[in-house]
DNA sequence: GCGCAATATCGACGCACGTCGATGCCCACC
DNA sequence: GGTGGGCATCGACGTGCGTCGATATTGCGC
């Protein structure tokens, strides 16, 4: 009952239709979650880890920032459902959510769009 | 000389590898400017207008913002590439770059991305 | 249960950004 | 060429957020 990640869109296609305010606040809330470098960084960075996943430990030393922040900017990408963990004994293992990653780039270019275009 | 709007990407997508940290910025920068409610909902506005293009008149009486405000977010949607602009007398009429939308969505969830799952 | 190691949380600081009123610029019209 | 309207720019204010050091929490091993 905790793991609502069901691959539901979360509102129409930027380019749909016009959007109510709610919609695009909730679209602008995901894109704030990847609207810093360092967690974009981050994403790929434990995209390209064997299995996809990481510890958290490996990410401090590689992108120059502290540890405090490096688990802020974590946070801030699980709470927008971009990324998940596990605990592995001492350490937490982060992987990205696919499914989520999928609805944001079909929010902004859906297959549909294709068929709107004016030229 | 002044329209660099090729359809070129500007880097890898985001799960194909491990972004360099200027890379991960530029992608940062496109996703800031979408990190706004009000921006989000300008640009299904103005898609969702005949011909996709619409004066900015018509945004300051149906987002509730001011006129300079409307003018600073359609200025930082053109900046990031988002939009284009052309005069029609005295008004100006925005539309929609749909080239980048697309390298954005493709950025963040590729063709390609689907053969990187690992379950 | 005690110490250690990995990570999260807290509080504070500084900067970036959204917002607005006032003002300037550009174009059509007379 | 003077006037009016549409839109951009400027300056200022308040809030949000990235960053860090310090501290708390959690789980492992002895």
């Amino acid at each position: 009952m905790s793991k609502p990640k069901l691959p539901v869109p979360l509102c129409p296609a930027i380019l749909d239709g016009e959007l109510s305010r709610a919609q695009a606040e909730k679209l602008a809330a995901l894109f704030r979650a990847l609207a810093d470098p360092a967690r974009v960084q981050l994403l790929s960075l434990i995209a390209a880890q064997p299995g996809a996943k990481a510890c958290a430990c490996h990410f401090t030393e590689r992108m120059a920032l502290s540890q405090p922040t490096v688990s802020h900017h974590l946070k801030v990408l699980r709470e927008a459902g971009l990324l998940e963990r596990e605990r592995r004994g001492n350490w937490l293992y982060y992987h990205v959510v696919p499914e989520r990653l999928a609805i944001v780039s079909a929010t902004i270019w859906p297959p549909t769009a294709r068929r709107a275009r004016h030229g």
